[in-house]
DNA sequence: AATGGGACCTGCGCGC
DNA sequence: TGCGCGCAGGTCCCAT
């Protein structure tokens, strides 16, 4: 579910709202979610601890927590943060101080939570790529020079580059007009410039909408992301082209729908 | 090195 | 109404 625009969006709603907050409380109805340490460990080790600041990499969320230790939740496909949740959906919930608990959501399960004394350790954050407005064109110009597999699929390696999932990185090529099954080395330098510039673009104007609610992405607050109204390709099948008309076609790379127009992108 | 397929999971919408 | 299939904002692992 969740790209870089939707973790921002949840991160900054986070520290608005939780920031030295106190858990007394962790409750799990599922310890599936929980991962590298039991859940028993998981809870007592977090409770009584109160939450200091809370980081994003890619797309991937750490709590830390006064205690020292690090809180880190991956959403993966379907996970939710919400403040105050409502108990329902809930694998895990976070009891604070005054009553309010923030609930973990996961209908498939495929989540992590996971419990730390530095996220700096965890491989997969050490192998993250940079994030997109952590470089210039220039470096990700040369990035995409050295590599000679398919574009979309690209963008979607974390270790390329951090942040971009198959929502955003249909969307991104659709507004740099490059077809999804282009060699990334096979691109001009001028359609890698392009390609940068959208990706921040896009990534911007969708953190600014509060990210993109298909299916069960919601922000913090319980409240959809609007940017689902901007997308161009996404989820469009069949949809005429908003530059062209022609009809959006989906194909599968790797595994993964990918939208776009077949005139437009080249 | 680069692909493809399957696994992990649940749940929705669709066509029959 | 009921059932099976395809599909899902992610990532890992194995085979070719």
């Amino acid at each position: 579910m969740p790209e870089l625009p939707e973790v921002e969006t949840i991160k900054r709603e986070l520290n608005k709202d939780i920031i030295g907050k106190k858990i007394v409380d962790v409750v799990i109805k599922n310890p599936k979610v929980i991962k590298q340490i039991t859940p028993a460990k998981f809870s007592s080790q977090i409770k009584n601890s109160s939450i200091k600041q809370i980081i994003r990499k890619g797309k991937i969320l750490i709590f830390g927590l006064s205690t020292g230790k690090f809180l880190v939740i991956h959403l993966r496909m379907t996970g939710q943060l919400v403040f105050p949740g409502n108990k329902e959906k809930s694998r895990v919930s976070f009891v604070f101080s005054n009553k309010k608990i923030l609930d973990f959501n996961d209908s498939r399960l495929l989540g992590e939570l996971k419990l730390m004394d530095d996220w700096r350790n965890l491989k997969f954050i050490k192998e993250l790529g940079p994030e997109p407005f952590e470089i210039n064109e220039t470096v990700f110009g040369k990035m995409l020079g050295a590599k000679k597999t398919k574009i979309k699929p690209l963008l979607l390696d974390q270790k390329f580059i951090a942040g971009i999932g198959n929502l955003y990185a249909a969307e991104v090529l659709f507004r740099s007009r490059v077809y999804p099954e282009r060699p990334a080395s096979s691109l001009s330098s001028k359609e890698k410039k392009l390609l940068f510039k959208e990706i921040k673009d896009t990534l911007r104007e969708a953190i600014k909408c509060g990210g993109s609610s298909i299916d069960q992405y919601v922000r913090l607050s319980g409240k959809r992301g609007n940017y689902a109204a901007h997308h161009k390709v996404y989820n469009r099948k069949d949809k005429p082209c908003f530059v062209c008309k022609t009809p959006v076609k989906r194909m599968v790379q790797g595994g993964r729908g990918t939208y776009f127009c077949p005139k437009c992108q080249k």
